[in-house]
DNA sequence: CAAGCCAAGGAATAAATTATTCCGTCTCTG
DNA sequence: CAGAGACGGAATAATTTATTCCTTGGCTTG
């Protein structure tokens, strides 16, 4: 998580020199990063030791690891690449226009998913299908091809795993789980019907909920034991969800090369599965 | 341009000392963000002013600022997806290169296979889309869910689509397509038999083909009318396909993209049928 | 309610880091 | 071979950072 977001979190609790400084610091990283100690604490009216002070409750061996860590933070906000705009398509765009605002689209979805989920909560996913006697991938529509997705990974991989495109068959295979199984379900909405109803009756059964759903508040996270976030363009209507499949794919893709990172033989079953299909090559 | 470029490019001119100094800085530059003028003098064996002075050479009017460079420029490092970027992933890769590495593959294979495509190869391909009676997608393993999610797309335009990820079905379906049909196919290798075998059956019938393969040349790319290209990593052991997916993504949206830009009743259907759907939601 | 404790935060100061000045050395050039 | 000038280190000045110490005010407790 970035200094900057930390630091938000614990404005709160903070004393208030230390939250004016915080705020500062919040509010104007970049020139935050030129000031010294005491010039900080003068733009604010505070003493030059609070600065200090500051940074060392933070953690900090010094302002200088203080300031490192905000530029690393600032950095990590993703900017898209100059030249990249974002926006909707329009009727009169050219060509190339409409490349760079697709591919710019693309990224920025890319980049907020992963920023918008903790290292802490995807390592509680990652435990979570490690550790599953079976792994049941619910999703409909477009989610549905991301779970399938999803899903062959894992297969590739020797896990134990379930999906099928129909609801009915999703429901009835969800009303085998049980304890020690994981319901992973994808809803961009967090409020499709089938998807709810499967987790709702997973979560009764003991089984653990992975929800993978947009950033704001919604049923189906509110039903999951572990939250993960997609974030992708609101305005969908041109767009037609191009920016949340991505943004789906983005997590389920680092799922999955988490996993093969922490299994020691993972690059055999990969091996062994693209061997099995060469044959079927021409 | 990265100040860790510009130094490295100076090289050749520096004085000896200067020239150390640089090149400790572009070998080292995690250390040398943490280490005071003394300290990376003592490191080099020089003397604490020449790294000041070194510092104002470059431009910079502190060292601090010449620190604040090098640290955007390290973090900028992946924007230019040059060497490690989108290398393999290693197994003590931390979270973070991880996420990095992740997506500047993801990056630069949509940016490759933009730039794969001339305009004109992709105007053609839109406009047997557009002419098109029927469009059958064909397509297995991985290839099959880019070819469903295109076709869901453009069943969304009101298009008359066939696919089925079964390639018995597929086959059966293509031989009742004819002249003023177009056949979408997708492999990244262009090897895979049923695929082949599909296409090749579709030309027969005076079928339009489109292939949409890798760069290299291959037997699905050779029996097509229209040809597009998909690019992706080479080394597909460990991301096992994630790339080459993207690509053929990148491809089918812009794909889609521009037949929105040209059907001036697009967004009617894309309203309804979210519209449509909207009834299935919590 | 008073004594005592403690957190907050600033002033003063010590320590460190950074910037500048100055000087010797070496090289190139006329 | 003298002079100009680049190079680079030593010394020192200036600035910045870290620590110590002290006051204040709120809160607890007897």
């Amino acid at each position: 998580m970035s200094v900057l977001k930390k630091i938000e979190a614990k404005l709160e609790v903070m004393a208030p020199g230390d939250r004016e400084i915080g705020r500062y610091i919040v509010d104007n990283p970049d020139q935050m990063l030129r000031l010294s100690t005491a010039a900080l604490a003068a733009e604010i009216g505070r003493s030059q030791s609070s600065v200090v002070k500051f940074s060392q409750k933070l953690g900090y061996s010094s302002y200088q690891e203080l300031k490192l860590a905000v530029s690393e933070a600032k950095s990590q906000e993703w900017h898209v690449p100059a030249g990249m705009i974002h926006g909707s398509i329009e009727v009169d765009d050219s060509y190339l226009v409409i490349l760079r605002k697709l591919i710019g689209s693309k990224l920025l979805s890319m980049q907020q998913t992963v920023a918008a989920n903790t290292e802490q909560e995807i390592g509680k996913a990652l435990e979570a299908l490690n550790g599953a006697c079976r792994i049941h991938l619910a999703g409909v529509g477009a989610s549905s091809l991301v779970a399938r997705d999803f899903s062959y990974k894992l297969m590739k991989l020797g896990r134990n795993v379930l999906h099928d495109s129909d609801s009915h068959v999703q429901m009835a295979n969800v009303s085998t789980l049980g304890r020690g199984d994981v319901l992973f379900a994808l809803s961009y909405s967090g409020a499709s019907i089938e998807t709810l109803r499967i987790a709702e009756l997973a979560r009764k059964r003991g089984t653990t909920v992975i929800a993978v759903t947009g950033l704001r508040d919604n049923p189906l996270s509110r039903v999951a034991d572990i939250r993960l976030h997609t974030i992708a363009d609101e305005e969908r209507a041109r767009s037609s969800s191009i920016t949340a499949r991505d943004a789906q794919l983005t997590l389920t893709d680092l799922l999955f090369i988490l996993l093969v990172q922490k299994q020691p033989d993972a690059n055999e079953y990969v091996h062994n599965s693209e061997l099995a299909v060469s044959v079927l090559k021409a």
